[in-house]
DNA sequence: GTAATCAGTTACTTCAAGGTAAGTGGTTAC
DNA sequence: GTAACCACTTACCTTGAAGTAACTGATTAC
């Protein structure tokens, strides 16, 4: 018996146009805004700021601004964020095997 | 490096606000429209009925209809939607996780 | 014969996510 | 000193998912 708030909860979380690919960036190695922003076509910097003020919200990634000049900011995965990442590859992989099944 | 065409192609099939609750509830056992209405709360006919088609669209579930009388339609998951049911728990325990972790 | 149930459809409205475009304030390169 | 880059913000607009409400057509119960 599954309740449904928690499956609800995940996909607030990570549900969306943009939010995994966000974090996919950012895993794969872009951490900061004009990285992440050119890594995602068709991105722009105003739904990419709004994404990452959520995913900081609910603690999956981190900003830190380096205290030298220039000042650049960092976007990192926070542990918490980690925990996605067996969830993600597992939607990759479904999304894989979905897509065999129905364009054949 | 995972692409991102699969994930969102998965986020298409179950993402949104009712998908994943419907699967669920034909899981536990909802086999007719007006059981499975009434098992969601605030689940209008009109959506449900929506969301059915694109599930059936998907081939994640099978819809029949009983020849005899009353005809009754009966709603029940392909071999394929129950691909979906590792995924489904993970997001159900991930949830769980997350609202530990942000709610404290 | 009328009230209720099943399995929906149709027409219309609302709303929030996302998109567009321009601007801000600072730094660096030449 | 001006052009370009970084990291955004602000104001406004568009669109599609979801919601509301009423209706249909068949069957069954009383």
């Amino acid at each position: 018996m599954l309740s449904i708030l928690p499956v609800r909860d995940t996909l607030d979380v990570i549900g969306g146009k943009w939010k995994i690919l966000i974090l996919i960036s950012i895993m794969e190695g872009n951490h900061h805004f004009r990285e992440i922003e050119r890594s995602i076509p068709n991105l722009s910097t105003k739904v990419l700021s709004d994404q990452l003020k959520d995913l900081e919200t609910n603690q999956l990634i981190s900003r830190s601004v380096s205290n030298g000049f220039p000042v650049r900011t960092a976007y990192t995965l926070t542990e918490h964020g980690k925990t996605l990442q067996k969830l993600i590859l597992e939607m990759h992989n479904w999304g894989v095997l979905h897509r065999k099944k129905i364009i054949q």
